[in-house]
DNA sequence: ATCCGTGCAAAGAATTTGCATACAT
DNA sequence: ATGTATGCAAATTCTTTGCACGGAT
């Protein structure tokens, strides 16, 4: 039985506000303002609960650590291949292309995760000059 | 400059014989029957070397070690939640991916990544027993 | 002769986990 | 009171890297 903590309560908030995407590590360095004695294990242990919990999403890029999002409504990442910022990505959720993979195939298909690459709007723009 | 090899030839012939999207791991078991003393770090720099130079693919699931792939259509994954296989997809590239999310995007696009998930068709068949 | 690739082992990055204690129920 | 959550540090997993030596050009 899943039992309250204030921590997982400020973790958890943290996330509802900031809609940057953040790291483990991120976060931690946040909470921390509030818990000072938090431990970065804490930290992993309550994302991944709310995770499993399907309370936020966990984004996981090629490299690097993983990102947490508590956007929960269908949508897509963009992951830029210079600075690594991952960004929302404002498209209608492509829920067809399940079906369209399925059609071949042989198991059950559920879900899918896309990730977009290139350069963001800052990278973009440094790169013009 | 690029140097022949014999460690770096075996590891891509391994790729290009064996489509089942092997880990770093497995394809250093396989090569080190023709290379007894190849040690894992050669497997490693040589996947990345070939990955750079767009020779091969590099599949990065969630969670695991990373799986590679020589075949270099662009085509798409299925990652099986039970067990953690990779499968290939049989379905068209959808380019227009890309262009629906450059529409409301300020920086540049490049490409996608897709995976699939939901159970394959094994571990599917052991559910429905 | 030059210098890139290798094997080995150690280091590194990200994450998980065992344990004693603190806290929520 | 019971049992989950925490903090801490050690352990784990996956991957990279420094170095001396061997092999390709």
């Amino acid at each position: 039985m899943l039992k309250y903590s204030r921590q997982r309560e400020s973790i958890k908030k943290y996330l509802d506000t900031h809609r940057t995407h953040p790291t483990a590590e991120i976060v931690y360095q946040n909470v921390k303002q509030e818990f000072p004695n938090i431990s970065l294990g804490t930290v992993y242990r309550n994302l991944n609960l709310l995770a499993e919990r399907g309370e936020i999403l966990r984004i996981s890029p090629g490299n690097g650590p993983d990102h947490y999002d508590a956007d929960l409504t269908p949508h897509y990442h963009f992951l830029c291949t210079e600075c690594g910022q991952v960004l929302d990505i404002d498209m209608e959720h492509q829920a067809q292309l399940d079906d369209i993979a399925m059609k071949q195939f042989d198991g059950i298909i559920t879900n899918h995760v896309t990730q977009f690459f290139g350069l963001c709007p800052k990278c973009n723009n440094t790169k013009m000059n």
